[in-house]
DNA sequence: ACAACAGTTGAACAACTGTTCAAGTGTTTT
DNA sequence: AAAACACTTGAACAGTTGTTCAACTGTTGT
């Protein structure tokens, strides 16, 4: 018991939480770099708020930028980064460039997010 | 009608377009907020390793510190963010503090996410 | 009692983020 | 041709975020 103590390069804890945790094998650096990138879009509210008018049809950065009281310019910005994100997309008409969404289950995941909020 | 929709000036002038955005109605900025601020928690790739290490069953800090090669103060930091939120929760059990999934569907929400990416 | 251990906390700092501002593109109207 | 319009873009700036460091609490072992 004594002796095991010192070859254990972990905290002292069960060992049996230690066959468990050295079986976890998680993906690379790539994936939650991924993954946190795409959750960091949805987190900042501008962009949710962006992306809840999209939720109603394509909308020129025009009009988005009246309804949220933004600039033009912070709106452009940020439907850039939706953009980059796959989450929305955009068709040019004369002197407009609409916007709208990419991609439907994104409503599903910030659906969830607002459940998540409404149980607590 | 649909030709004269293509034609139509979406800003300024023309008014058909505007009262479908003027009946747009978006709920108070505090939602938002809380739905951002719920994002940004997972829109770290720290945070979503120790979720990832948590969905296998709790683990204390200094398993997460060594599985993750990063100091216990740094997942100890990012452990209050998740605690704050409601994604974990604790339980002591002499030196060591056992932290646990304290929300099921957020392993979904993370899935969502996966797919998300994976599709693109 | 003392030292080692497991974890927390606050301050400091560099890196990152969102908005503004000014200048730019391209299209439409006059 | 020129002016107005609907955007876009890059730089700059303030505010935020994540990690490190050092000091701290509380528990366990000797």
């Amino acid at each position: 018991m004594s002796h095991e103590k010192t070859k254990m390069p972990l905290c002292g804890a069960h060992e049996a939480h230690h066959e468990i945790i050295d079986r976890i094998n998680l993906p690379d650096d790539e994936h939650f770099f991924e993954l946190a990138e795409f959750f960091s879009v949805i987190g900042d509210s501008t962009r949710i708020k962006i992306l809840y008018l999209l939720f109603e049809g394509e909308m020129c950065v025009c009009d988005i930028s009246e309804k949220l009281s933004m600039s033009m310019s912070a709106i452009s910005h940020q439907l850039r980064v939706l953009k980059n994100s796959r989450l929305v997309k955009y068709r040019k008409e004369g002197k407009s460039v609409l916007y709208s969404l990419d991609d439907d289950h994104v409503k599903t995941i910030i659906n969830m997010g607002v459940d998540h909020i409404n149980e607590h």
